[in-house]
DNA sequence: CGGACGGTTGAGTCTCGTCAATAAGCGTGG
DNA sequence: CCACGCTTATTGACGAGACTCAACCGTCCG
């Protein structure tokens, strides 16, 4: 992949579309290819971090393990999304693993070359800033669904989610990689998140089939957590 | 109080530190004095932020609440610290709530004059980026507990955190809020909370007395959570 | 065909929360 | 000084939700 690649990819990002021409190419020969194939580590938790990714295509897995050696994802990115943000900002040692979920590519960004364009444009540090608020949102609702939703309520919430408007009927989620992956990250066994659709199921709620799943009544849905147990 | 003091006292914010004087006097006509009672609200969930706040002194609970009521404290946030810098970035509404745990003083800096001090001060934007990513970070720590800790293992954190080199023996970790509150903060009802502790007494690695608790012997209390149950 | 992988289902177990009763501290006021 | 209410903390009995372990099934792929 070339140079002229890498610019107009880094172009697209949300993150740099404020930036001048110049301030883009700046950057570009501070940021570096990473190919990963499936399963292989980018780093591991305690690692020193250089800079930011962003990912091209396929998705990321970031996890902690505990001493047992029990595994949680923490988060899934996809194209398109930037990660490690914040810990290079902190320099601190990583407090996660990330992984390739499937061959894919990223684009790391020297830490040194961002902290450029945040001196040279306000505009560049405001987004960054939204960036990592967004981010804290997203760790505070999990937050909150780990600790005073159950294994019900946060399948339903997952189901839901970017539902604001539960008006039309039947709509349809595909689950963007398999079910063990959608359990660890809403912190469930395989089993129960199974348990939990085939209960769902049983309702008349949704109709699964594989990894779709069809929402059949999204308001009986929304308050089912609270009506059964 | 006046507004030498409150210039005086966002000079000794660590994220105030290196603005100049002029930076600093545009900041003053934007703060404002809140002062509260205990148990009073500051904001509640879903209110619209206009901006972040200083704590000068009492200390302040960030928490949700589910729909059954239940509440669950997502932060204790002491003097000298600032809270809802995220949602202010965002323009969203408040994800959870803030009320004074005591009486206390807080100063709220309107967001506008964050953004000016952003766009003149490149230093002072990486330093709320800094501040952004050590939240983020203490909330996937936050994570990380609640979903691969048992109760002992979160209490046992808790007592060790900040503990880098558990050399010296007989440490006093003394709690700084109620124990209800704490037991919260780790996910925890007061019961199992006290059950913990007790266990841990039983064992002879720490020392109950009230809110002091003498940690014994900090090598086998940080690896008590793995062999016990 | 055989194995790997993802998913489902059942039975048993266990941690933790719930409910309830009982202290124990503490400021107030008689 | 003690009675009193109130909050905070402790302790016990019980139950429920979710995990563990295990078996089993379908599909894909070499």
């Amino acid at each position: 992949m070339s140079q002229i690649d890498i610019r107009s990819f880094l172009r697209h990002q949300p993150l740099f579309q404020e930036l001048s021409d110049s301030q883009l190419s700046a950057l570009v020969p501070c940021t570096h290819e990473v190919r990963g194939q499936k399963g292989q580590i980018i780093f591991q938790k305690g690692d020193p971090c250089e800079g930011m990714y962003l990912v091209v295509y396929g998705r990321i897995k970031l996890s902690i393990s505990s001493a047992q050696g029990a595994e949680k994802v923490i988060e899934i990115i996809h194209p398109g999304q930037s990660f490690a943000e914040a810990v290079m900002f902190l320099g601190k040692p990583c407090p996660v693993m990330a992984q390739f979920l499937e061959d894919g590519l990223l684009l790391q960004v020297e830490a040194r070359s961002i902290f450029a364009a945040i001196a040279r444009d306000a505009a560049f540090a405001h987004r960054l800033l939204a960036g990592l608020s967004l981010r804290l949102h997203g760790l505070v609702r999990d937050v909150e669904r780990y600790s005073v939703e159950n294994a019900l309520q946060r399948v339903i919430g997952y189901l839901l989610q970017g539902e604001d408007h539960p008006g039309q009927p039947n709509r349809v989620v595909t689950l963007p990689v398999n079910k063990n992956l959608i359990a660890s990250r809403l912190n469930l066994t395989p089993e129960t998140f199974s348990r939990v659709l085939h209960q769902l199921s049983d309702a008349g709620l949704v109709a699964v089939n594989g990894r779709e799943i069809t929402l059949i009544d999204m308001n009986r849905l929304a308050d089912f957590g609270s009506v059964a147990g």
